[in-house]
DNA sequence: CCGTCAACTGTACCGCGGGTCCAGTTGGAT
DNA sequence: ATCCAACTGGACCCGCGGTACAGTTGACGG
């Protein structure tokens, strides 16, 4: 169970696969000198879809415990439900603008690849990309119970524009070099968010 | 200049490059029997950068010109720039509602592949995302002269936000498999807009 | 001390797809 | 008649994904 060659492959799949895209990564690469062996890959996983289904799967948890851990700190901070969603979205913008050089999201890169995986990797995107409105939609829904948004909105919609705009703005942060852009995109959401849950 | 080989080409891709990702595409399927030849691609195109490039150049015009269109329609149809401001993004979602089943964006298809094209093809990329924030900014610009948005609002960021929504979208509905789901979030980001730049 | 098994390595091989080279054809403009 | 652009066809190379399989190494249990 320990560190083995496996854990080394995804490590620089999770590296290099938001930064290249995955069709650009081969084999051998992956299994790069003094690391593993192109047969120790093939040992792991049972071709490129496997890996991306696996490297998914590890980005995609290690996404939901970060913004559960900013959730925890939310709570520690206040207990009114507006202002902890407030404050989850400050330290989402926070933790963008503190990621590296030209952060993106494995799930919206594999969106495009489609036909390079297999099934069951657009089955663990769906699941993701459901985690992730859930996870903000309860959110929302406590907020709203405590303060019902006005003008009135559909707080499914909502919670997906979170998703969206952060997704949307990796994209255009990392077509135009430019850096925050996503950051800055979700203090924007949380000024209107702010908008909608104030009293 | 009619209707030749290159077009053909530039015809297919740009109906399949969104579906299944440029990588996906190959060259025979491109020169498709009874269409081209495998020595016709590579007459009109030096490699499959430069086709990516070409569909590229035209999504862009495409896009271009049906956004101009949309401006127009609502330039006709009001004289106040907070109101053709509304009536754009009203059109924009609606012209997303009725796109295909699975539509998507060849700008952002293309940012998460990176190393299949070369720098020409990022450079192409980067003028089409400045010119979709430069189109949405104007309007903003004459909207917020004629009625200056509260909360004071950057609209270089506000700009960005509509593109980021839109794509961002587009790669939920895909993984969801969902349709109109950036249709929905161009309304919402509508009511966003409308509040900011309400008397 | 021996056997066993998981976790590998090395090597040879296949097929596909991108890309090159080049010799030849075809149809319209001059 | 000729010339050129727009092709076609076929031979070829290479890198990459994937298969197959025989062999090694080290931990662990009897």
């Amino acid at each position: 169970m320990s560190a083995t060659a496996r854990d080394l492959i995804l490590d620089r799949v999770q590296e290099d696969a938001v930064l290249r895209g995955f069709g650009a990564l081969s084999v051998d690469e992956l299994a790069d000198p003094g690391k593993v062996s192109r047969s120790g890959f093939f040992y792991h996983f049972h071709d490129k879809s496997d890996l991306a289904r696996a490297a998914l799967v590890r980005f995609v948890q290690a996404g939901h415990e970060g913004f559960m851990a900013l959730v925890a700190r939310a709570e520690d901070l206040s207990d009114d439900p507006v202002e902890r969603l407030m404050i989850v979205l400050q330290l989402v913008s926070k933790r963008l603008e503190d990621a590296g050089p030209k952060p993106g999201c494995l799930v919206a890169a594999a969106c495009y690849q489609d036909r390079l995986f297999d099934a069951a990797v657009r089955e663990e995107n769906r699941k993701a990309m459901l985690l992730r409105r859930h996870r903000v939609l309860d959110l929302l829904i406590t907020a709203a119970r405590a303060q019902p948004p006005s003008p009135d909105t559909d707080l499914d919609d909502l919670a997906d524009m979170l998703t969206a705009v952060i997704d949307g703005a990796l994209v255009i942060g990392r077509i135009r070099q430019e850096h925050g852009t996503a950051a800055r995109q979700v203090r924007l959401y949380r000024t209107f968010i702010s908008i909608l849950f104030r009293e």
